[in-house]
DNA sequence: CCAAAAGTGTTAGGAGTACACCCATGA
DNA sequence: TCATGGGTGTACTCCTAACACTTTTGG
């Protein structure tokens, strides 16, 4: 039963309210030794199955902005912070958690590895494959249909607007681009076709600076022209 | 502050609990008499400014799935049943609902206006066109950016889904399908081309029935051949 | 027989796709 | 000088878009 002060034993007795409880979860993509990858977390011992991984979540609060609830929960739960993030969808089948009637608001975030190395807790958080999260039962809960889906969708956003600057550094080159593309379409592109193709579209915009870091023949940096979502077909 | 039982004071005491209340509502878009347009109901008297309309919407429970809150919210609110719907955003900006903070999961929907008329509540529900909507504040609280926002999701899953099949009886001719499509794009399409491109998809059946209502020459009647969301580039 | 909507093909231009060689650099 | 990835153009095919007349019916 609830008691007289609510906000004081927040955790012990959201559970036992007449109203569902909102939680907030985030599939964090990011592209690791030619791989895409997530974020997990471990799951709170007890709770489920051990050795099992979640998404990093966590309690909406009352009061609380979404995009507010959103940069605590993440910084809370894997060190991260100021990275992009969109909706993906609410899901609200009570029967997700045994603690109780929980809806989560899922969002899918996408930010470059190194920016991601640099600040995640690996105490806590962990990088996991996508092929490993849906061939093998390593999520809790729903969540590896959440990944499937937020993959999906980030798929179709690939192909149609700049959101790929979130999982790249703000400089780099289209063969860097390209392997973005290729990694999470899963095949190869014509080199020929897939620079006119982008270039074409001027979302982006080429630097003056070369990238050094190759032993070969270095290649020019380009950076995207907006910031903001942009739509346009591209492949 | 919460009483020793919240279920039997439900609708008193949610606003003073520590979480947020989580409601459901939803744009329902039908064509009707040339326009697109939505399903508004009353706002409650006191709650906010009189004479504005509200979406249709209400309070989950808890254990309640989302789809049986949907289906029992419209009926009560409408007296609609068994329409299609699509899950479109979850809003929570803690300012939207003056009473406390409200997270809005937002539906849209699409009806055929036979349908919708046949058991529409009018006492309680009323219909608006989007153009109204738009031009005029006649919505409260911040429906009317979510109607805009639906507007362009439907714009765009009608371009690349045979999701029209909703807003339209079982049966159709080919010219009404395109009438339908010139009234959510606000554009004419060249009629051969639009034939072409639809019948093309492999999406339409043609039935062997004609459409013996106008004094013309009566046009054969077509038919979606997968009831399910397919999804083609169709415009 | 007239008004009104149904129904039907062709062509030209643009976009997409397939494809192979030279270039610049560091080791 | 060699190995490695960077960088470039063309031809063919397919899809898109523009466009006008004949057919069928009810009144």
């Amino acid at each position: 039963m609830p008691t007289e002060n609510p906000q004081k034993e927040f955790t012990k007795n959201i559970w036992e309210l007449s109203i569902p409880v909102l939680a907030l979860d985030v599939v964090i993509f990011t592209i690791y030794k030619g791989e895409l990858c997530i974020v997990t977390i471990n799951t709170t011992p007890g709770v489920t199955n051990d050795h099992l991984m979640r998404l990093p979540g966590g309690i909406l609060r009352s009061g609380e902005w979404l995009d507010v609830a959103f940069d605590r929960i993440l910084l809370t739960k894997t060190g991260l912070s100021n990275i992009y993030k969109e909706q993906l969808i609410t899901i609200g089948t009570p029967e997700r958690d045994s603690r109780g009637h929980v809806v989560s608001i899922v969002y899918y975030a996408l930010v470059d590895s190194q920016i991601l190395l640099a600040s995640l807790d690996l105490t806590r958080a962990h990088l996991v494959s996508i092929g490993d999260v849906l061939s093998s039962d390593i999520m809790a809960y729903d969540h590896a249909d959440i990944v499937k889906y937020a993959r999906q969708r980030l798929e179709w956003k690939m192909e149609y607007t700049n959101i790929s600057q979130n999982i790249l550094p703000a400089r780099f080159t289209l063969s860097r681009l390209q392997e973005v593309y290729e990694i999470i379409f899963g095949h190869a592109f014509d080199k020929r076709n897939f620079r006119k193709k982008f270039l074409s579209t001027g979302m982006l915009h080429e630097t003056d600076e070369l990238d050094r870091e190759s032993s070969n023949r270095p290649a020019k940096l380009y950076e995207f022209s907006d910031k903001e979502l942009k739509i346009t077909q591209l492949l």
